[in-house]
DNA sequence: CCCTCTATGTATAATCT
DNA sequence: TAGATTATACATAGAGG
């Protein structure tokens, strides 16, 4: 598993990229959502998927919006 | 070194909470980088320091404003 | 402050189910 | 073909300079 490291370009393969998509975008606003608390720091992530869906993370909010 | 999980609160000492903001933030800006690339989607992230800077990144653009 | 180093924890690509 | 698993790449806390 994981054999190769992933190169740093536009996944081709759509299933994959959308799988990809899930797992950074979760992991992502974790990220988002430990650096605010653990640095008490004001952080605003937006991610638009390709089809237009608006993911966001704010600080302040206790929430993440999700699917 | 690192013998202890992280407890998920804001770091009280300043100076160590100051390098942990500089470590995450540059690796939470190459992850909204990476994700805007391998997915092809459109990423913005802004954090605010806790003296008021904005550091940013934006899918599109071409660089993350530094300090 | 601002580096580098590295042991260790975490994220996640590939794989299995 | 979605969810779970797992091996590996990657992030980073803490130490040292």
């Amino acid at each position: 598993m994981r054999r190769r490291k992933l190169e740093m370009k536009r996944i081709e393969d759509k299933s994959s990229r959308q799988v990809t998509f899930l797992k950074r975008r979760s992991g992502l606003i974790k990220k988002a959502r430990e650096l605010s608390i653990l640095c008490d720091v004001e952080v605003a992530l937006l991610v638009f998927s390709s089809h237009g869906r608006l993911f966001e993370f704010c600080s302040g909010n206790r929430y993440a919006r999700l699917p």
